[in-house]
DNA sequence: TAGATTGTTAATCGATTAACAATC
DNA sequence: TAGATTGTTAATCGATTAACAATC
């Protein structure tokens, strides 16, 4: 029962697979899962998962695991998915249009319910359901609608700026998808997301199988 | 100079940051960069960036730093990023579409040369420069290309399928975009690109951060 | 009951950080 | 020369894993 102690990061990057599988339980209908059976699907050791699983402050039963239903509310307060956060995206590029036809993130507790863009081309044309609108109606829109997540899709080069309105804006955490260190007081929060990291990573872990043969 | 060691992931995750810096230095003619000068960019500790510049095998000059061109080559090699790794892409919905059109890959040794798909909806189709093939087509074309790298951007349910259809064709590294466990034989590297796990991190900081408020 | 599984404490492992000598 | 910076070794920190008692 790790109670008042901080989650680990590594801990909280797992809980979203755990959870899949969970979803996936539940609409099988089975009641029990154990930490045995989730390491066996995701290929991980069965005592990571129970100690992971010791955050959500569930105890399980032995020989029996943890009630998927409990499990599931648990994970999901746990992770603030349990109340959808309404969040806005800049930059309606490829990147963005792909985010915003995801339809996943409902099970991730984010609606992404704006898309804004500067370009006079892409203001006005209609992505996945959405209007995209100019950057600069983003201000009076998040503050009445009271955002305070953001999701940054615009080129390497606009970053910072964007970031800048979305900070004047209100908006306290950004999941940022471009490639750069963003500049932002403190109490804003960033996610950046590196695709080049598990790039590298890709490629480092080939280049030693390959010495291998 | 930490030699023969296998260089920590994490390290490897750093070093595509650090590459961009040094393109950025070297495009405006800086010769010498030292890892303060790193370290301060990306909001790093400046002995980690000097810890993590050992894996290269690279000797600085104390006082002036790391020469930048050298540096350069040094990670490109370590990554593998100085040769071009052709690769396929498999799945070429949105997000396919998306990474089609980054241009950004050809710094990381990435080029993806074909697309592929099972639909017929898209079989034919243009996207970026490449017309969407069948996927029955890519065993022929993956080993007539010696292609060892693929990229998965299929929805979830078909991603083992043609994760399937991929190891069969010869490749050995996958890039997989979906968020589920593939089973791949042994001599098969996936890399996961899980968002979920972004956004679950994201989420739990901005609670915490709203806790304090 | 026997055996599987939980939950906790302790040991291990690996990465980060500190300390400091070497050197330009 | 003085001071900034490198490179290495050792200390610290945090996460994973092992060990094992508790229990259904």
């Amino acid at each position: 029962m790790d109670d008042n102690d901080k989650i680990p990061q590594p801990t909280i990057k797992r809980i979203p697979g755990y959870l899949r599988i969970l979803y996936d339980f539940k609409k099988r209908d089975i009641e029990w899962i154990s930490a045995t059976d989730i390491a066996n699907i995701l290929g991980l050791k069965s005592i990571q998962v129970r100690k992971d699983m010791s955050f959500t402050n569930i105890t399980g039963k032995p020989k029996k695991g943890y009630k998927v239903e409990q499990l599931i509310d648990a994970v999901r307060k746990l992770l603030g998915w349990d109340k959808v956060n309404n969040a806005y995206l800049v930059g309606s590029g490829a990147l963005g249009a792909a985010l915003l036809g995801y339809k996943g993130f409902k099970n991730y507790g984010l609606n992404i319910s704006r898309a804004f863009d500067t370009s006079i081309q892409k203001i006005g044309t209609e992505i996945h359901g959405r209007t995209v609108q100019d950057i600069h109606q983003l201000k009076e829109f998040a503050i009445k609608e009271e955002i305070k997540v953001g999701v940054l899709t615009v080129p390497e080069a606009s970053a910072q700026e964007a970031v800048d309105l979305m900070v004047d804006a209100g908006i306290k955490a950004i999941w940022n998808f471009s490639p750069i260190t963003l500049k932002v007081p403190e109490d804003v929060i960033v996610q950046g997301e590196d695709l080049s990291a598990g790039l590298a990573v890709l490629c480092v872990n080939l280049q030693q199988s390959q010495i291998k043969q």
